[in-house]
DNA sequence: AAAGACGCCAACCGCCCCACT
DNA sequence: AAGTGGGGCGGTTGGCGTCTT
């Protein structure tokens, strides 16, 4: 018995994807929109494994995608959220527009750890490192700290904020007295928070979900080969056409059939600057 | 200038969840 | 209710670039 193979592992490429292979998934993608990932490197003519499509579109080709470090407000909220949720990356993925959670894990483990340890905090338990709670243990897993930390609500942001993201009936923003993130440098980290007030209202629950800053994208470099690979043609500007129309829905309601409107003109154009190449 | 150590991140692996039959 | 398959998630790793000695 036993399940059969994600894909056939003969004579599937494995390791970092060619300016090829992510020009050949993006037309896929345009052109058929987001469907059976398994069937995907058959039909995209790629010799990969489906869930490697999958992945290479939603970390890095997804035209939504911010690049670059988390900003100070960013972090915050990811700490945040990780006091709350655990290790969930994706969920707290989805409170960050434009983000990744393979992204968030990285920077979580590579910058934020770091920084928590050196403000004293445990970065599992989000409690202060040398305050070592008599008889209990030091860490607990996700699922347990999910669950303690959502009947606690340790955070002020989070207190405000169900899973939904609809506001609650306690609207004060002052920081609980067990708060272990913000009892160390309260009215900095909180001030810090602010910063970004969209975000936060977002968070509160009282607000639309933050506007990606289009303007603000970097390009993959594969991306702009990608560009230059079809000519004139600048995929990334139509693709922030389409998801300023996602905003007005919000993009998790948009499923990828909305390429249907928009791609026909995208591969119109597409095929021109194929064309021109040739 | 060279070599080793370190940090970062893209990508892979294996497990889990859920929809479907 | 149980089996199956596909997608998603979190943990881990490998390779590359940068820093330090």
């Amino acid at each position: 018995m036993g399940r059969q193979p994600c894909c056939d592992k003969l004579g599937v490429k494995k390791g970092p994807w060619t300016a090829e292979e992510d020009n050949k998934l993006i037309n896929f993608i345009l052109t058929s929109g987001q469907c059976c990932w398994r069937a995907v490197p058959k039909l995209a003519g790629l010799r990969r494994c489906g869930k490697s499509c999958r992945l290479r579109w939603t970390n890095y080709l997804r035209p939504d995608l911010k690049r670059g470090l988390l900003t100070e407000s960013e972090e915050q909220l990811v700490i945040d959220l990780h006091a709350r949720l655990g290790n969930r990356w994706s969920k707290i993925a989805a409170r960050l527009p434009g983000r990744t959670d393979n992204e968030i894990k990285n920077h979580w483990n590579t910058h934020i750890k770091k920084k928590l340890i050196k403000r004293g905090i445990d970065p599992v338990t989000h409690e202060p490192l040398e305050k070592e709670p008599g008889g209990t243990k030091t860490s607990s897993s996700s699922e347990e700290q999910s669950s303690e930390s959502e009947n606690n609500n340790h955070s002020p942001l989070l207190q405000n904020t169900n899973a939904t993201g609809n506001s609650e009936e306690n609207s004060s923003s002052s920081p609980p007295e067990n708060c272990s993130i913000l009892s160390d440098e309260p009215h900095k980290l909180f001030e810090s928070l602010c910063e970004d007030d969209k975000l936060l209202s977002y968070l509160l629950g009282d607000d639309e979900p933050p506007l990606v800053d289009t303007t603000t994208w970097e390009l993959p470099n594969n991306a702009q080969n990608f560009n230059h690979d079809i000519g004139n043609f600048n995929p990334w500007d139509d693709c922030a056409t389409w998801l300023f129309d996602c905003q007005d829905f919000g993009i998790h309601d948009f499923g990828l059939d909305c390429f249907n409107e928009v791609e026909m003109s995208i591969l119109d154009t597409l095929e021109m600057g194929n064309k021109q190449q040739k």
